[in-house]
DNA sequence: GTCTATAAATTGATAGAC
DNA sequence: GTCTATCAATTTATAGAC
């Protein structure tokens, strides 16, 4: 219901309604409205951190990049199918700009989120898949290109998300020439 | 007030007091609280359309790459400077996710968006500085790269941004060897 | 065009019984 | 744990005077 319409515009008695119970129940569980929404914060940055770890343990050179190409993928899929995580997360991050107390949970989501794929790259360098050259900042792109499909296929718009997540796992990669 | 607060946590009283009116004085001009949201809207799309507005006739070989680097550049600097236009757009495509009449209208601006990439990149292929393979999924990793930059500074996150955005355009470049 | 006064509805939250 | 009843505050919006 928050994913739906938003924090205000969800009141606490079509909450009620929806789960079966009155709304002064609702307060035997949460102190507040704002205690619930942060129940909801922490239970789905929890789930985001899951979702986003990288094991590099069992990548060779024979399977990175379709790890790499997998691992886009796989979220492109889970994003067109579900898009109620991503909106809901979104209201998330717009909270947290004007509420420092999901802002600094939110920045150490991001943080891990780009260190993960900052490891992922250095990782490729090493076994000499991924070109050495400014690795952070191909580390940053692909992050950049990953999140912002979801927000783009959030407004429904159709492109050819796979297709640019592959162009853009192969621009970091080694020995692909440009001419 | 909208960008600080939200459309919900902003009242028409708030508004008023800000303006020096009465609350009653805002009717004169809006026909209510949406109405006047709605026209903010208008008035913010016709400016993003200005601003992502791409001439190609100047553009040259000698020109062309520093022309893209300046545009992400120019971007990135007017985010850092001023993150309300970006919060508030987020806002209204947080409502248009939840409202037709805002994702027309948002949907014509990404479109418009993705094509004046498009027609950049292509341009580049035709004038022999942009690779001419898959030069589509080329054109939306930057406009994905770029947009998504001023989403992370509205976080408050610190990246190398302008290095980020040159790696991105170099990976769309002519002639750059990847080993 | 702008004001005061006020309506009508909704909201988050509490009191207190069971 | 869950309920009914209710409060206090706020909200959008209107009526009507000037």
């Amino acid at each position: 219901m928050f994913a739906e319409n938003g924090f205000d515009k969800t009141s606490l008695a079509m909450i009620a309604k929806g789960v079966g119970i009155s709304k002064p129940a609702i307060y035997y569980y949460f102190d507040s409205k704002e205690k619930l929404i942060d129940f909801l914060f922490e239970e789905i940055c929890k789930e985001i951190m899951i979702q986003s770890t990288i094991t590099v343990d069992d990548l060779t050179v024979n399977n990175f990049v379709q790890f790499l190409l997998n691992f886009g993928f796989k979220m492109i899929e889970e994003q067109e199918r579900d898009v109620y995580f991503n909106k809901i997360f979104n209201e998330y991050i717009l909270l947290a700009t004007r509420n420092d107390k999901y802002m600094t949970q939110l920045n150490k989501i991001q943080k891990s989120y780009f260190e993960n794929f900052s490891m992922l790259m250095n990782y490729g360098v090493k076994i000499g898949v991924v070109n050495r050259d400014n690795v952070e900042n191909k580390s940053n792109i692909l992050v950049m290109v990953i999140d912002n499909i979801g927000n783009f296929i959030l407004t429904g718009l159709e492109l050819d998300y796979k297709g640019t997540w592959e162009e853009a796992v192969k621009s970091v990669l080694k020995g692909v020439r440009n001419d």
